[in-house]
DNA sequence: GCAAGGTC
């Protein structure tokens, strides 16, 4: 039996179809991994796919962490060091006895802290991942007369292929290996692959293994240095990393641009004119000299023409412009046309993932942009016609003779560039999802499109000697932009004029305006600006920029640095600027060439990164408090929402120690006591000015972002007369009147939490209570729920009225709640998490919905 | 509670 390593299911599957000569190849599970029988010319073969890596490494076991004593490098004996370092590594060149980081062994809430300049040196070793995968490879591997590794042919690929041959070797060590190099998925490469076949690089292998090593280094180095410097409580990681670090430094970088620029005062001098007797509201003209630096220039001009009442034109320009339809999607045009569209690149690659999944698009992780020759394009077409918004462009495009694509800059051929590869059914999937497969589908067809033309028309005025213009750009001939409108502008018609025609003029303004500082970054354009500096990969900076939220070193979209993620990058500058440069990535790569082509070893390359690091840790130690007290300031101006009215000193959000939710609190704590609740389930943002300070009590006024509906600005002070509300009577009370009392049940505003919730008037005595929604203005029905009895009010929000029995124990609702769940479980189980909650709520009318709305 | 790289 001949055992194929690939480096994920679907190559795997696609090699067995490719090559199977005697039947289809079936589909059979080891260890519920799934692998491909076939023969070819009577052998037996059996395709495995990988999870990508199977092997993470990480430092040596006693340098372990655990939750239970956390970043310990001390070893069972109480002993700080590894007993002994591997002969490959060097001895570390600094001197062990001095004044170790953070005291080794001194207890910090319970932790102990390994010496950082020790742990740069430490051993790393390389541990199971994927334990199910390795067992069904071995399993495979001990009855394998023959193996070849399949894995992508790339360093990684390397890399994944020799450490499953590692793990094979343990079961197999006599099984003779060879290495399988394709580039595409089609029958005369795979072919050719398997009859030429050649040795495992270990070289190559070594090079990737290298870039891991270094990685966790100075990433867990850093991290921790950063995490300890002053510690912020459980899950408060201040991390760091070779792609991390100079992609939040890319951000910082323009945040600083913005704060150091100087806004101008320019003059814009422009009108509107309209043909002469007609009655519109006209067009929009604007002075030849567009910017007025000069304001007494621009006030000179604006007498000339402000009493102005006619133009005349004396000069027409026309010209038209063809404009080419766009290239093929990889995963990076993919991610920026993606986040155009308001959904970022994290969220990205997941809804991608899962319409890969479900059948409906190729595979995303794809740097190609050249349709193979092999892709049937035509066949495509077809499948999109049954989506009915696609089907005139379909017909047309089927009626042509041939169909001709356009062709990106980049070509690889190991994957095509990403295609629709089924229909869907905009009913069937969720928003986000179809908005993701439309743009995709839509650019395929795009694509395979004419051209766009369009005509831009140019008119010059004399108003009064002044010069002035206008310009309008019309589409007129839609070619790909007939299915593809996203980003384009509207059409500017101007009126057909002729020179020495006159027209009347409307009005004339001069506005004073300033220039503004250059733009943040949108996720997107963060994406184009990581590839084109060389940091990270396809598959990597979608996640990357997420984590750099998760950490809150970023915040808001566009891209913004928080005062956190300055204050890392300061230090780092400062301390370690190897870390915030593409630089050391740009080295790294260098490095791993000449590993890859022998000319260096791994243990070299290695060697010498730890010992840069070495160099710099001195320092990071040295300043290890000023970093602490930077980090704190930065954390704290994050928090802050607002001033105390009290006291005048911050008010930040905190977080209680009871049951962790958080409220807002004044920094003179225990001083001053003033503080306040804030709504559950919110994203809380400040704001910033005179906007942030309420006018009637002068408490905070914050921004209230719940999860997927619209923001919403109240004053934090519940007692405050912009949030009272007058008590409303909902109902009777059951237990009142079963005493042979009455009872109003009123729905009532706490003045000390801002909760709104339902009392029985006799509250000091009786003790019904109901919840009521926090959000909406709330109306009595007067009616009962049929089901329990209790009162049914009706609230009124953004998306309308709807009506709710206010007991949550209500018998009906388990009956509606069963009702709803059921439709829609396949949706929660590949979405997010976001998704995931909201589904039984919002899930079946929200697909529908944004069918709708983005089928344009 | 560490990175970045694969893939799910």
């Amino acid at each position: 039996m001949k055992l194929v390593v690939t480096e994920k299911n679907d190559a795997a599957q696609q090699i067995a179809r490719l090559l199977a000569n005697a039947g289809k190849p079936k589909q059979d599970k080891v260890y519920d991994t799934p692998v491909y029988r076939f023969t070819v010319d009577g052998e037996e073969w059996v395709n495995i796919g990988l999870r990508g890596h199977i092997l993470a490494p990480d430092f040596a076991r006693e340098l372990h962490y655990s939750k239970k004593e956390g970043w310990t490098a001390v070893t069972a004996e109480g002993e700080i060091l590894p007993a002994s370092l591997p002969d490959t590594l060097a001895r570390p060149p600094y001197d062990t006895k001095r004044k170790p980081f953070l005291k080794d062994g001194v207890d910090i809430k319970g932790w102990k802290v390994p010496s950082l300049p020790y742990l740069i040196w430490a051993p790393i070793e390389k541990q199971p991942a994927e334990k199910g995968i390795i067992r069904a490879l071995k399993n495979l591997a001990k009855k394998a007369d023959s193996i070849v590794i399949a894995t992508d042919f790339d360093r990684e690929g390397e890399l994944i292929g020799s450490d499953a041959l590692r793990q094979m070797r343990e079961v197999a060590p006599d099984t003779p290996v060879s290495r399988a190099r394709y580039s595409a998925f089609t029958k005369p490469e795979i072919e050719h692959a398997f009859n030429n076949l050649v040795d495992l690089d270990q070289n190559l292998a070594d090079a990737g293994e290298s870039r891991q090593y270094i990685d966790l280094i100075w990433g867990a180095v850093l991290t921790r240095y950063l995490t300890m410097a002053r510690f912020g409580g459980l899950g408060n990681v201040r991390s760091a990393g070779r792609v991390q670090t100079p992609t939040l430094a890319i951000v910082v970088e323009k945040e600083r641009e913005r704060n150091a620029f100087v806004p101008e005062d320019y003059w814009v001098l422009s009108g509107a004119l309209a043909p002469k007797g007609s009655d519109d509201d006209g067009f929009k003209v604007t002075h030849a000299t567009a910017r007025f630096t000069d304001e007494q220039k621009a006030n000179a001009a604006f007498d000339h023409v402000r009493d102005a009442k006619v133009a005349t034109v004396t000069n027409v320009e026309r010209k038209s412009r063809t404009n080419k339809p766009p290239v093929p999607f990889n995963t990076t045009s993919l991610q920026t046309a993606a986040a155009a569209e308001g959904i970022g690149p994290a969220r990205t690659m997941r809804l991608a993932e899962s319409l890969y999944m479900d059948g409906l698009i190729s595979y995303p992780r794809v740097d190609n942009t050249v349709y193979p020759k092999s892709l049937d394009l035509k066949d495509v077409v077809k499948t999109l016609s049954a989506v009915p918004q696609y089907r005139p462009v379909c017909t047309d495009l089927l009626s042509k003779a041939s169909l001709t694509a356009t062709r990106g800059k980049q070509e690889t051929t190991d994957h095509p560039p990403i295609y629709p590869t089924g229909a869907a059914d905009p009913d069937k999937l969720e928003g986000p999802a179809w908005r993701l497969y439309n743009l995709i589908a839509r650019r395929f067809l795009a694509t395979l499109s004419e051209p766009s033309v369009t005509e831009s028309t140019k008119f010059s005025f004399d108003v009064e000697g002044e010069p002035f213009s206008a310009s309008g750009t019309v589409l007129v001939k839609p070619g790909f932009r007939a299915i593809y409108p996203y980003g384009m502008k509207k059409d500017e018609q101007l009126p057909a004029l002729e020179v020495g025609d006159s027209c009347d003029v409307r009005k004339m303004d001069l506005e004073a305006k300033q220039t503004e500082p250059p733009a943040r970054y949108s996720q997107g354009r963060l994406i184009a600006e990581m590839e084109k500096r060389g940091l990270g990969t396809k598959s990597t900076r979608a996640s990357i920029i997420q984590r750099l939220y998760d950490v809150k070193y970023l915040k808001n979209d566009p891209c913004e640095p928080s005062q956190l993620g300055m204050a890392i990058i300061d230090a780092l500058t400062k301390y370690a600027p190897h870390i915030t440069s593409p630089d050391m990535t740009a080295v790294l790569e260098s490095d791993m060439t000449r590993v890859a082509a022998g000319e260096d070893t791994q243990d070299d390359v290695v060697r010498h990164s730890r010992t840069l690091l070495s160099g710099m840790i001195d320092a990071l130690i040295e300043h290890k408090d000023d970093l602490g007290d930077a980090i704190a300031d930065a954390v704290t101006a994050d928090a802050k929402v607002g001033v105390c009215p009290k006291c005048g000193r911050d008010l930040v959000m905190k977080t209680s120690a009871k049951n962790r939710s958080s409220f807002i609190g004044c920094m003179g704590w225990p001083d001053c006591d003033v503080t306040y609740p804030v709504p559950s389930r919110v994203k809380v943002i400040p704001i910033e000015g005179e906007q942030g300070v309420c006018p009637v009590c002068g408490a905070p006024r914050i921004k209230c972002q719940p999860f997927r509906s619209r923001a919403y600005e109240i004053c934090v002070n519940p007692a405050c007369e912009t949030n009272r509300e007058p008590d409303v009577k909902v109902g009777e009370c059951p237990v009142c009147a079963a005493a042979g009392k009455h009872g109003d049940l009123i729905a009532h505003k706490s003045e000390r939490t801002g909760k709104r919730f339902i009392r029985c008037e006799n509250y000091d005595v009786c003790s019904v209570s109901y919840p009521l929604p926090q959000r909406g203005e709330l109306h009595a029905t007067g009616e009962t729920c049929p089901d329990c009895g209790a009162p049914i009010v009706e609230v009124v929000t953004q998306r309308g009225p709807w009506r709710i029995c206010v007991n949550m124990d209500c018998p009906g609702k388990e009956k509606k709640a069963a009702a709803k769940g059921r439709g829609t479980s396949r949706k929660t189980k590949g979405g997010s998490k976001g998704t995931a909650k909201s589904s039984s709520k919002s899930t079946s009318k929200s697909a529908s919905k944004g069918g709708k709305r983005s089928s344009k």
